[in-house]
DNA sequence: GAGTTTTCGTTGAGCTTTCAATAACCATAG
DNA sequence: CTATGGTTATTGAAAGCTCAACGAAAACTC
C-alpha cells in the first residue's frame, strides 16, 4: 500500500501459473460443491462441519474450535449451524465451566446423512485430485500447500 | 453413486494433503478477498471482471465470453455487472449482429479503480504464493493445475 | 417459411456469507 | 469487590451466489 518503489507485477510465465491455480481451485470447488449439493443436499461448507463433529470425541465440538477446523468465521458457523440444526443434523449444548460457551453436536440423522455423502464425495475427490496426480505431484502439492499457508499467515499477522 | 464394490476411503498420507490443500486454497482466497474488500471496497469476483475487460480490445466483452474467462456462471456475471454498473464501473451496450448479446464495457472510472486496487492484490499474490514457492515449485504447481483442470472437466462431463 | 431446438442474457426467490453491533460471560488489576 | 478489558457466541441487515424459469433471438429441420 505504501508503494516504496514500484509494483513488481507477475510476468507472464508467473501470471499464467497464477492463473491457472485460481483456475483449478475455482473449478474443483464448483465441482465438489454441485456434487454435494445436488446428490446430498448440502453446501460443501456445511458437509465440512459434520466431518469435524464426526471425528471429534462425542461428536461434539465448542463453536470456535469447530470453526477453527473449518476455516470459518464464528459468525459464518453460527448461521450454519443454525441451518444444520433445522435440518435436524446437529444439536446445541452448553458447556460446563463456561456459560458463554456452546456445542454442537452431531445428530444420528447428521451422521446418517454424513455416510450417506461421503461416498460420493471421496469418490469426486480422488477422480479430481488425488489419482489425477503421481504420487511425486501429491508430495509436492503437499509442501506447496504448506508454504502458501505460513506465507498467508505470516502476512495476514501484518 | 451406484458403490460397485466399496469406497476407496482417502489413506491418512492422502488426506493430509486433501486437508492441507483444502486449508491453503480456502485461507488465500479469503486473505485475498478481505485485502481486496478492504482496500478496494470490491470482492475478488468482481476484480476479476474488471481485469479481464481491461485486457480485452475496446475494454469490453461479450458476456458469455467473460463469464468462461471469470469461471462464472452466466447468471452469476450478469448478477455481478449489474452491481458494476451500480457502482459505475461498467456499462452494458448491445452487439451489432446478434441482438440477443449484450456487451459488458469497462468506463474510465472502473479503470481508475482498477488501476487503484491492482498493486495492493498483486502484492498479496506475491508474498502468499509467486514469492513464497521456489521456482521448481512454481512449475510444479503449473503441472498440477493443470492436471486437476483437466480431471475436473473430464469429471464434470460424466 | 413454419415449427422446433438451441443459445443468450436476465430475473426473482431462496440460501449462504460478510460485516458490524450486541449481549453474556470470564479474567485480571487495582 | 469492581472496573476494565478480553472472549464467546449470536443476531440482523446487506451483499453475493445458486438455481430454476423465462423471454427473445438465432439456428436448425423438414
Amino acid at each position: 500500500m505504501a508503494d516504496p518503489v514500484q509494483t513488481r507485477w507477475l510476468t507472464p510465465h508467473e501470471q499464467r501459473i497464477w492463473r491457472s491455480y485460481t483456475a483449478a481451485t475455482m473449478e474443483l470447488q464448483a465441482h465438489l460443491d454441485r456434487q454435494l449439493r445436488t446428490d446430498a443436499g448440502m453446501p460443501v461448507a456445511y458437509y465440512e462441519i459434520l466431518v469435524m463433529l464426526s471425528e471429534s470425541p462425542g461428536r461434539a465440538l465448542r463453536m470456535t474450535r469447530l470453526a477453527e477446523l473449518c476455516n470459518s468465521s464464528r459468525s459464518r458457523l453460527s448461521h450454519a449451524v443454525s441451518a444444520l440444526e433445522k435440518a435436524g443434523w446437529v444439536t446445541r449444548c452448553g458447556i460446563a465451566g463456561d456459560r458463554r460457551g456452546a456445542m454442537a453436536q452431531l445428530t444420528d440423522a447428521g451422521y446418517a446423512a454424513l455416510a450417506e455423502a461421503a461416498p460420493g464425495h471421496v469418490e469426486e475427490v480422488r477422480a479430481c485430485l488425488v489419482d489425477a496426480l503421481t504420487p511425486e505431484q501429491l508430495d509436492a502439492l503437499h509442501e506447496i500447500t504448506q508454504a502458501v499457508r505460513s506465507a498467508v499467515q505470516r502476512r495476514a499477522a501484518e
